[in-house]
DNA sequence: TCAAGTTGTCTAGTATCATAGACAACTTGG
DNA sequence: CCAAGTTGTCTATGATACTAGACAACTTGA
């Protein structure tokens, strides 16, 4: 499995190491605080230098999935996201109660048109003008999702600027006057991530994404912006209060 | 991208070029016959060094999925496997015939316990002993399916050794005295590629796959083997003869 | 024939990937 | 305290990966 003796596949041992481990973890093989087997060992099992597991532990351990601890042993730090889904949800927020240091990014921003299902959402007509914001948010170092939000062209002129600027949907909405906004309905389904998404997300192979439809409103019922979301499924539980 | 200004991801950048010139062709960006954009303009697109894309050229051409021709430019020369669905199905037979070259591989073979489905299909009581035969199939140096094969242990006592020898499901037939058999009824679906399979047809990720269940019987409609098969669905195409 | 565009090949330099061995620093359990 | 087991750090070597620039060899269309 060497890059010497095999052809190689264009993609590191020590990612391959990584991924397995993380797997391990993500399938509850190693549970929150449990220790992982030595470097010796993993090394033995993946059939590589000890080096190169050093190499994944340290990708893993800058993520804050594993915590080494001299003389003792390798942690697992990672628990998953608790990510309740209220009326009023704001990603900042939630990260930052979990001890958590949330972190968001433009990725792209473009205009779009509206489709029927879209317009319906936003209510506008079909085909209205909209902009469409591409962002991926972190907690810690680590992805936890991507988002593709419509908002009405109209209503938000140049919105792609003011939340590169701002990086904050909350702010955005500030600067357009909006002082308060609720969510509506949220639709979740489930499905195996795609290529764009798993390179962003930075997530390994045929992982499973939770998928969040919602819209939200300001306090009157208009409705303001609508997101398309895809989360790491490894990497977060949704909660439903009752 | 550069591996020297960004924090590596552990995955090759000519790997990225080349699963991204993979993807335009399954996607029919590129149709079989096609000339591909330059290797300068390649290079442009992914913003890389022109060595990188001829490096990720020349893994495709490896495969046989690209062909190029030197001062005119580089072709497309992937077309999809034509697999004809017949009662007496034969991979090596559909692939000579297409003028590839048939190559078949054990992955693993273990013993196991029919569940009530396979008892069904195999015309066993579910909990029977049986074999269960990981297998890889490719066409030149293509990988185009994986099938978990099951057999009644009782009937094909060491059939994993068998079958590791010939490395051939007819072959293996035709040792304990089955001189032709004929396919049951087969079922199509569809799915995402796990992770497993993933890496074992060198598919990129989230693709698409096309999952057949079937039963080979012998002439007198004994069961023999049945069959979880998962084929690239970029690389083959199915064909029902009326 | 000729110019433009294409793939093929070469040299060179830097960074990353992986292996190997040795030893230090530390924790744990007896 | 001590021995065993653990992570941390160091040096060293070779193979890959990526970039950069230059030029050769070839095809195509005007």
């Amino acid at each position: 499995m060497s890059m010497q003796d095999t052809a190689s596949s264009g993609v590191a041992l020590w990612r391959l190491v990584a991924d397995g481990i993380e797997r391990g973890i993500a399938d509850g093989r190693f549970a929150a605080g449990d220790k992982l087997p030595g470097e010796v060992e993993i090394a033995e099992t993946y059939r590589v230098n000890r080096h190169t597991v050093r190499r994944a532990l340290a990708a893993l351990a800058e993520r804050g999935i594993v915590r080494a601890e001299r003389g003792s042993g390798t942690y697992v730090e990672a628990q998953k996201l608790a990510y309740p889904l209220r009326s009023r949800t704001r990603f900042s927020e939630i990260v930052g109660a979990e001890g958590r240091e949330p972190h968001g990014r433009l990725i792209e921003a473009s205009d779009d048109v509206a489709t029927r299902e879209l317009a319906r959402e936003l209510g506008l007509k079909a085909g209205a003008p909209l902009v469409r914001i591409e962002t991926i948010r972190l907690a810690d170092r680590t992805p936890i999702c991507v988002s593709t939000t419509w908002l009405s062209a109209g209503l938000f002129p140049d919105a792609g600027a003011v939340f590169a600027a701002t990086r904050s949907m909350t702010k955005l909405l500030e600067r357009y006057g909006v002082r308060d906004y609720r969510r509506g309905a949220t639709r979740i389904t489930a499905g195996i991530v795609d290529a764009t998404d798993a390179a962003r997300l930075d997530l390994a192979l045929g992982r499973p994404i939770l998928v969040v439809d919602a819209t939200d409103h300001d306090l009157d019922g208009k409705p303001l912006v609508t997101k398309h979301s895809r989360f790491a499924a490894e990497r977060v539980e949704f909660l439903v209060e009752s």
